[in-house]
DNA sequence: AAAACTTCGTTCGCACTGCGAAGAAACCAG
DNA sequence: CTGGTTTCTTCGCAGTGCGAACGAAGTTTT
């Protein structure tokens, strides 16, 4: 079990590890498949597959069901991946709420709790209450700790490669010193991965949402905060340093308004929630002063309310101009919008598209499709599991199987 | 030799393959270094390293030279790369030049050739200019075709990565039906590379430049174009459609001139080479009502020329918009300037600091280097270069050796 | 100067892998 | 029921990396 830095030998065990990871990734797509249809695509011999199923099968990871069509002679035996033969825990640590969801390895929601929770001052609290409720998914569905792959985290945060865990000391400054992967890790004696929201939001929708498969994506979340994860070569990007999808503070306006992060006309100030709900403050009718809800400006544009729709369409022009630059810049294949907002769905899509066409490259527009996100509002925190189901699905050892190597 | 779409399955000689091109790339990073280092690094068995060796010795890529230090006991046998064992071919097409290096396996220039050419609207021309002075660098270093591992191109277009050789449409439009790629194969029977320039830039940079250790690095080309080149995970990144990193279309001034494009303020109508010089002329003293060059615009920099000072200072506020953006979106371990006006260094890289960390998150600026090429203007063509042989040691078989498998 | 120790590189048998040929099993068509 | 087809397994083979043992070539100690 070489984890050495450069360590990318390979030899027999290696082999074996690698088209194994090769096949089970396969079943898992395939959902259904037969030996020799994965020996027709993988071009390994019909007996190595045989081989590299019997040792999936015995580990409880895929299994016989039941026979195909005939192609004109003996009916295939189908191999199916065993969506149930682990859980995953997924958390999201949102701005202002945790929750927390238990998904099978296909990422099914099985159970699910969620609590209101002051995120960015309270690691404290935070960490307790994750913990509490990652205890009652586990409790809810007699879920033994032996059949969980792994625990994902998204942070409202960057999350530096080097030390994940570590929340940026510039976003959540109360948060310095804590360690998010090592205090959950032996809580619940489970490896965890840690990413940032709009990373995992990225992830889920490249696994179960605009992703066909496994494009370039990128993701950009609409909430209090505006954030975007890219997806690359079927792998979250993170920069550098981590801070990769920071959209949120590219400046749209130069003459807009002063931002938190010390900037000037920053993407958030003048479309964050924030923003929006000022905006609507102002331009809706405020009835008895309470500032109107997201929620109620996506009703309001859908009745056709003129102010929401303006608010909507401003929404979408100021988008435009950050998602004109991240076309040139990274020409991925698809954007996809996420956040309660964007649940508007045409009635943002065409302004925003109509703002990117006058600013990108018609060459890279052309590959681009700009959709809304249709995954519910748990995506995140299901993301957040997908991550341990990516590093599992590549790494067969993460299992937590009874590791029956045939030399015991 | 399988070159199927999904075949990443390994079989006893893939496992040979892998190990040996890992070795390969070992010995040509370290220059020198013992067998028993390569083991110790790469954790395969002393013996198994031996063999590997041995395989690479006869096949001419690396030789012994001599003894090494001892540490303590026999002492160890250095293992060299051959650098001269083939030569590369890189050419540059630029917007009204052809340039062509001959290098060896070092991205050292053994020679280059240049002729003047209007590249945009003359494929016939160009392509033919392309071969003449290939031909001619072939002829002055008397290289048989035989060790030459193969040509890269660079292309001023956009490169679309599932059909490399096509130009595109809206760049170029005069090269329609014209496949660079196929035209040069065939003309000199020798596997073709070809990819944008300011990616093959970036490409240089890494190998070459300021890339210290295959960090992600992004190259921006100050010229007559504005384009930039990212390197992400050791590799050219080229999007979902090549068009990634069209940063000269990125809007900074929603106030300024109309652009080729279609658009408004486009970073190349404010920074391009016709911007810098026009402004130059309005500015410095127009001398018989000629416009300036770069090349004086750069001198007078350097001299302390209000005037030419100024435009530089422009110059660096109005590109620290982009690369802010840049730094958000990508967050790259560093930011190279390239294009003749970068020569100026400091001048430029000042206010474009200033500009840059007014505008990006302090989190994503902190890992980012922002430097200026140290590299000649032959590094675009050499990057081409690159490009043959980034791939030739990642898969030794584009060695053109003479296959002198065991089996023979 | 000789002996003891250390490091380097090679040799050889072993275990494991994937492959290919052959064969058994299961199915379809006439 | 027979011939042809497809599926899957069995078994011997070739290639690979590993580990132990060994010789080669230095350095350090005696």
């Amino acid at each position: 079990m070489k984890v050495g830095t450069a360590a990318l030998t390979v030899d027999a065990a290696g082999m074996r590890a690698q088209n194994s990871s090769l096949l089970l990734n396969m079943i898992w797509r395939e959902r259904q498949i037969s030996r020799a249809e994965i020996a027709r695509r993988t071009e390994l011999s019909p007996s190595t597959v045989s081989a590299i199923v019997a040792d999936l099968e015995h580990s409880g990871l895929v299994r016989s069901i039941g026979a195909g069509v005939s192609r004109g002679g003996r009916r295939p035996t189908l191999i199916g991946f065993r969506d149930d033969a682990f859980s995953i825990l997924g958390v999201e640590m949102g701005a202002t709420h945790v929750s927390v969801v238990l998904t099978d390895l296909r990422g099914r929601v099985r159970t699910h709790r969620s609590a209101a929770q002051q995120v960015r001052n309270d690691p404290e609290g935070t960490l307790k209450t994750v913990r509490t409720l990652v205890q009652e998914c586990l409790d809810a569905e007699r879920v033994p700790r032996r059949s969980v792959v792994g625990l994902g985290v998204a942070a409202p945060s960057p999350v530096h490669p080097s030390a994940p865990g570590k929340m940026s000391p510039l976003i959540l400054p109360a948060w310095r010193g804590y360690d998010v992967r090592e205090a959950l890790s032996t809580t619940f004696d489970l490896p965890v991965f840690v990413d940032n929201d709009a990373n995992l939001g990225a992830l889920s929708e490249c696994y179960w949402g605009a992703g066909t498969s496994g494009e370039d994506l990128t993701y950009i979340k609409l909430a209090t905060g505006i954030g975007s994860g890219h997806i690359i070569h079927g792998d979250v990007y993170r920069g550098a340093g981590g801070t990769a999808g920071e959209i949120g503070h590219i400046a749209v306006d130069s003459a807009g308004p002063p931002c938190l992060c010390g900037l000037r006309g920053c993407l958030v100030t003048l479309i964050g929630s924030g923003a929006l709900v000022e905006r609507a403050r102002e331009l809706m009718g405020t009835k008895g002063r309470k500032a109107p809800t997201i929620r109620e400006i996506v009703e309001g544009a859908r009745a056709g309310d003129p102010a929401a729709r303006q608010i909507i369409d401003g929404l979408g022009q100021y988008l435009g101009v950050a998602v004109a630059g991240l076309l040139n810049l990274l020409n991925p294949a698809i954007v996809v919008l996420g956040g309660e907002i964007s649940s508007v769905g045409d009635l943002l899509l065409d302004p925003l598209r109509a703002s990117v066409r006058k600013r990108a490259l018609s060459t890279s527009m052309a590959e681009t499709r700009i959709v809304t996100s249709a995954l519910g509002d748990k995506s995140i925190a299901v993301g957040a599991a997908t991550l341990v189901l990516q590093a599992a699905l590549r790494d067969r050892t993460l299992f937590p199987l009874q590791h029956v190597g045939k030399t015991a």
